[in-house]
DNA sequence: ATATTTGTAATATATTTTATTACAGTATGA
DNA sequence: TCATACTGTAATAAAATATATTACAAATAT
């Protein structure tokens, strides 16, 4: 399910910022990217779906934003688009019978989890506006 | 290659930790990670690169510590196993005649930077001696 | 010598991600 | 009201990546 969808997701709400009272296409913002637009589309979906956008269907339908760039922040887009930020987990499940394996994976969570908070952190500190006023 | 490299560097080296002495095989650490004895052997090529094992052929070889485990930090692990934390990046080129395009990816690159350095500042104060206690 | 182990390359399989196709449904406006 | 331009979504295909396996040379303990 999209490994950059944090990235497609910022990239489609960067558009949306910088043309606040216009329903982009998936076709316009899929040209931007530089993705096939049901993968655009599907990203929306999830948007939608987290109240951050509203599209309308038909001609001259596409997307804008439901709320102002200064009320999104990084972090709110983090949650949307990754469950959570890890250093990866060995594909099998580790020997039970091991005293290592039988706690590794739950260890790596831990540490892990310290990572996303950190991350949450510094995320929620910067909106989508300043994200956007870089470009 | 290997998304899960973290995880088992990790997990071999806790092993390690707690034979301090001795040589372990690849097979029994691939016992325990549940993971091909090849793609163990594969990680700890990567650890020997480092200077953080060493290894020895023959019968009653494998691997063991070099140093200390308090003298290796979760953050070492995690330089030698992760080029960067990111939360990805559109797969094709965006569109460099659109602003957003244009300048996309290095916005991006700067946010993820400043993870990194939150994610190596957490982990540096983390030693794998420590981590290994918690087994 | 023999058995056991590492080191590494080559290849195969599995999994995940991205792309495409297809088409029903909806709004616009000529 | 009909043609057009969109969205929404499912199904399928292709590409990329990760993991597994096989194979075998080289090393070393006993």
């Amino acid at each position: 399910m999209i490994s950059g969808k944090f990235a497609i997701t910022i990239h489609i709400l960067t558009l949306l910022t910088k043309f606040p009272d216009e329903f982009l296409s998936s076709e316009f913002i899929a040209g931007s990217v530089n993705l096939h637009p049901v993968l655009v589309r599907k990203e929306i979906a999830n948007l939608k779906k987290n109240n951050i956008v509203e599209s309308k269907e038909g001609k001259n339908g596409g997307t804008k934003l439901l709320k102002s760039a200064s009320d999104i922040s990084l972090d709110t887009i983090f949650k949307m688009t990754f469950d959570t930020v890890t250093l990866g987990f060995s594909k099998n499940e580790p020997n039970p019978k091991c005293p290592v394996g039988k706690k590794i994976n739950k260890n790596l969570e831990d540490l892990y989890e310290n990572i996303n908070e950190k991350i949450s952190l510094q995320l929620s500190g910067i909106t989508l506006e300043n994200f956007s006023n870089q470009f």
